[in-house]
DNA sequence: ATTATCTATAGATCTATAGATAATGC
DNA sequence: ATTATCTATAGATCTATAGATAATGC
């Protein structure tokens, strides 16, 4: 036989191979998201690596291990992203909220944009919101969701004050400004199940139209953009 | 037993309760969007309406022949939309595009809003977007999609003549705003999957922001949805 | 005869466990 | 001894079919 039984694949350590712990992951991100969690076998996951089913076990409690696992690992890059721009924010004060807000949605469609296997459609299964452990998933996603209400209206009100523009017609409550900036980002998961590639100018163009969203003009879109050009590259080497 | 081998449930039609069929649509909507298609079962759909796993197949020849009939019907409002605004914009050319985009969202915002159990989702699990059938659904969902592209870049060339402002700083063909538009709409989606309600108030503000996502100023969305506002009564009533 | 249900079941999964096996490192 | 795999399988599903049964309408 190829293996012979007990066989382990990689003997020792030769040029650091992926380990066999995120090869699972990654082949079942993909696995996941192309055909969802419960139409994806473990037995499928297991022989698309080139092991046995029951092998995945060894690694991994159960099915819903890596569900969760999958999910942990995307949410981290969202958690440290809001934890970023707010540190650049409060202190100093320099940068503008329109800024700030060109920043953050650009931050969030790059991270969609360079997820693994597109991650992002993991999150909207039904079968995983209904997972014990999603509820800290959408709190994440809430407080992702409050940071960019919180910009989107510090920046509409700075809009007003310099252009002598009417007040925003919004009656506040009655929808989250957050919400559609979040799902304005979300964009991209459904591109990329379309196919379409996310290049850097099309991240540029949906953070544009973030804040065009929330009525801010051509002009001071231009101007936030082009103050928010230079503290990308600082966001990227954290 | 309670009902005995092969007792009809409904004898004759009786105050014309709801058709058997139609029950198991009902209730496979609602469950293959809380739990996804995979996940949900025909003996729970069955014993949810309180009849054996085996009588579904008297109605339905399989399990995906109830998913097919499901997106066949969510296919419909967003069809019959279509023709009606451009029915709208072409003959008489007497409203303006952007108050056609308010009414095309407007319309699509209440019928995601209105649909029997947030039939939306559907459409999103991967495990449909791999049916035969889906292609159909995806091509009508492009047609609205780029319907909302035409409208917003019409709409859009006309703010810039009107405001003297600078010329849009979109490059073509990087990024569809039809796509945007599209999304926004189906913040809906989420919102009813969170539970929260979908009020009158709240589609006018999502149709407002998708004017604002593609340049259009305050007063001009404004001044838009006035002007939108008797044509959504008419058609209502087609 | 037709309609709409039922019971019973075949056949195909699918998940998870038990226990064997071989390579590696101490 | 530890690590990572294997084979084999129990037990629990789940879908779809076959054939029986009873009510209704002609």
């Amino acid at each position: 036989m190829s293996g012979g039984p007990g066989r382990p694949r990689h003997t020792g350590h030769q040029g650091a191979a992926v380990p066999p712990r995120d090869e699972i992951l990654d082949v079942a991100a993909r696995l996941f998201a192309s055909k969802g969690v419960a139409n994806t076998s473990t037995r499928e996951i297991a022989e698309t690596i080139g092991i046995r089913q029951a092998s995945l076990y060894y690694h991994f409690a159960g099915k819903d291990a890596i569900v969760e696992e999958l999910l942990e690992r995307s949410l981290r890059p969202t958690l440290d992203k809001i934890e970023k721009v707010e540190l650049l924010g409060a202190p100093h004060g320099t940068a503008s909220p329109a800024a700030l807000l060109y920043l953050l949605l650009l931050l969030d469609v790059r991270t969609l944009a360079r997820a693994p296997h597109n991650a992002g459609v993991l999150a909207r299964l039904p079968e995983v919101q209904k997972m014990p452990y999603f509820g800290r998933y959408q709190a994440c996603r809430s407080e992702l969701g409050e940071a960019y209400g919180r910009l989107g209206s510090q920046a509409r009100a700075e809009e007003a004050l310099v252009e002598f523009a009417p007040p925003p017609t919004a009656k506040p409550g009655t929808l989250n400004l957050g919400s559609m900036l979040l799902q304005l980002a979300e964009v991209v998961v459904r591109m990329r199940v379309g196919g379409r590639e996310v290049t850097p100018p099309v991240a540029d163009q949906i953070a544009r139209s973030g804040l065009r969203l929330c009525g801010i003009s051509s002009g001071r879109v231009d101007a936030a953009a082009e103050e928010a050009a230079p503290l990308i590259g600082v966001f990227d080497e954290l």
